[in-house]
RNA sequence: GCCAGCUUAGCUCAGUUGGUAGAGCAGCUGAUUUGUAAUCAGCAGGUCGCCGGUUCGACCCCGGCAGCUGGCUCCA
């Protein structure tokens, strides 16, 4: 039905706009696309017109007519469609060649579609866009109309209604709106700014991070952020990744550049000293921020960003070593990612493409490694055969958020290529050099991102532990501003993020505000909690919770405001 | 980077078929001292994204640039 609405609008598109080049037009999750090129650049302004086309289309009851040509036919068919003509050219010789017809219009596809275009029962265009033909950069651009299509009305008003509510979730609203973070044109295009508020919440992230690495037998790292022309040769960035690197800067004669990644000097660290194999593994984590060119038209509010700080780590071990940290990271990457509400999980296994460096017994060795971890930690995965980098296999683990969407977090990666290139070591049992296994890890992906999708996910609403401001005290009346200040101090010097509403307006104002905040905690107090030495408790979610001693709401916080068990 | 669209006060948006702009919220000041989602009044705030062109005159028309948005491509 919704490749059939494809049709319908690519007929409309037809009748309105006169010449008109199709390529194709897929059916999607929520509806459907259709590509063409035509003289007139379509923009929504043209939607009623094409939809209410498209509704004369559908009210007619035309039927679908499943054609089946041979192949001279078709090329005649469509002797003044050149993108047509390329995708028939494409069609298999021993397969049939159909084209379906709906009124007027026929299109050469390969089908199904319904019966009758009344079968079509809700639709409605939502965007125009461009599109590289065939998805290739060097392809002249298509445009590209996106629509839905449901059932019913109903159906339809569901998937209307998700766009919308992604749309009310979208991190980059709310961080204007809760004063979290920005870009500034004058600083460049995704370089972030956390402001107070965003960075609380960050720095609750990290504490959170680094307590658990600790933990969890890592040691931390800080590195520089700029390092010599040659650090990049031996590495290979300059080779392979120069074009997503900024420019170098030019420092005593030596050319310096901006740091893409970490791993070059987390390896420089591995070198400072001789290795045994007593000390290995060697785990280090760094909250290390990277700078990295990226198109200006990829850039997504904290999704996509050119300046970013990864929770990176990396794992030095033993072949022997290596099936057990790889269980341990992923184990550990899902009790952290457990820890800030995302429990759907599922993951990636992403093998050795065609390119590839390391031994092919090396490859097999780690990818059946991370394979079993996947199985012991009864993860549901997927193989993306031939997926890996060039260095190593990988599995990257997806999480799903309130809404249903997924969303790539973590990654862990196996490396054949920098041991090589770095010329790294550790002295074995046998007295003999060997080269180290070395894996890269992040859980959180990078903090920008992490934390946008974090927003999105709680729609703003952070749970007490991660809320910028947990508690607003709200002072009824001016007369109780002194004894709103010491329940703030009270529950400051107790390690709570509490600030006091000082302004002039009535209670409802306040609480409207503090609603507004998405603060967890409201505290009314009027002359009867001054008076008691209590507090009205409101929560955000509950409302009116009633009076309680301050003493018994501080305890209260603390139990509740505790970072979560991993 | 590519295609299209957008850019007016801190935010959300009106507006002028070319005669240099307005609202709500936020801010400030004053009054009000209030019991669980918006008290009232006043004030202030804008080289209408930037640069250039056309014009007697440009926020409006044209060109260039920047930023943003939706996609595409990319994402070691």
């Amino acid at each position: 039905m919704r490749h059939s609405a494809a049709h319908v609008m690519a007929a409309a598109v037809c009748r309105l706009f006169g010449k008109v080049c199709l390529d194709i037009g897929p059916a999607t999750d929520d509806g459907f696309y259709y590509d063409f090129d035509l003289e007139h650049r379509l923009t929504p302004e043209d939607f009623p017109a094409i939809e209410a086309e498209m509704a004369r289309i559908i009210a007619a009851d035309l039927p679908f007519e499943r054609l089946e040509v041979s192949r001279a036919q078709a090329e005649e068919m469509l002797r003044d469609q050149p993108y047509k003509l390329a995708r028939l050219a494409d069609i298999p010789a021993d397969e049939n060649i159909t084209f379906y017809r709906c009124g007027d219009f026929r299109d050469l596809c390969r089908g199904p579609h319904v019966e009758r275009s009344s079968q079509i029962k809700a639709f409605k265009l939502l965007t125009v866009a461009g599109s590289y033909y065939r998805g290739l950069e060097t392809n002249p651009m298509l445009q590209r109309v996106y629509g839905a299509a449901a059932a019913d009305a109903a159906a339809l008003q569901t998937i209307l209604q998700r766009l919308e509510e992604a749309k009310q979730r979208d991190h980059r609203k709310l961080g204007r709106e809760l004063d979290l973070f920005s870009a500034q044109e004058l600083v460049g295009p995704g370089l972030i700014h956390w402001h107070p508020r965003g960075a609380r919440i960050r720095v609750v992230i990290e504490d959170f991070w680094r307590q658990a690495h600790l933990r969890g037998g890592y040691e931390l790292l800080y590195t520089p952020h700029i390092g010599r022309a040659n650090l990049w040769e031996t590495s290979g960035h300059l080779d392979f990744y120069r074009e997503s690197m900024y420019a170098a800067m030019e420092i005593d004669n030596a050319a310096y550049y901006l740091k893409p990644m970490n791993c070059p000097f987390h390896i420089q660290v591995y070198k400072s000293a001789k290795r045994s194999y007593r000390e290995l593994p060697l785990r280090w984590a760094e909250l290390g921020t990277v700078y990295r060119y990226e198109k200006a038209g990829v850039l997504h509010g904290l999704l996509r960003v050119r300046g970013f700080t990864q929770d990176d780590a990396h794992i030095f071990c033993t072949p022997g070593q290596m099936a057990a940290e790889i269980k341990r990271t992923l184990d550990f990457a899902m009790r952290i990612l457990r820890a800030f509400g995302f429990t759907d999980i599922s993951a990636y296994l992403a093998t050795r493409p065609a390119k590839a460096v390391g031994a092919p017994e090396n490859w097999a060795q780690a990818t059946a490694a991370l394979e079993q971890a996947l199985r012991e930690l009864q993860v549901d995965y997927q193989r993306d055969e031939g997926g890996g980098a060039f260095y190593g296999p990988k599995v990257d683990l997806k999480i799903q958020d309130a809404i249903g969407r997924a969303w790539q977090l973590s990654t862990v990666q196996f490396d054949f290529n920098l041991p090589e290139r770095f010329d790294m070591s550790y002295i074995a049992e046998d007295g003999k050099a060997h080269r180290p296994y070395m894996i890269h890890r992040a859980l959180l992906g990078s903090l920008e991102r992490f934390f946008g999708i974090l927003t999105e996910h709680y729609k703003g609403a952070f749970p007490l532990w991660l809320a910028p401001e947990q508690v607003r005290v709200l002072p009824l009346t001016d007369q109780q501003l002194d004894y709103a200040r010491q329940v703030a101090d009270a529950l400051l010097a107790a390690g709570a993020r509490v600030t006091v509403d000082g302004s002039a307006g009535k209670i409802g104002a306040k609480i409207r505000n503090a609603q507004v905040d998405k603060i967890p905690y409201m505290l009314v107090a009027g002359p009867r909690e001054a008076a008691a030495g209590q507090v009205s408790v409101r929560s955000r979610a509950a409302g009116d919770e009633g009076a309680c001693p301050l003493a018994a709401f501080r305890e209260k916080l603390a139990r509740e405001s505790a970072a979560p068990e991993y």
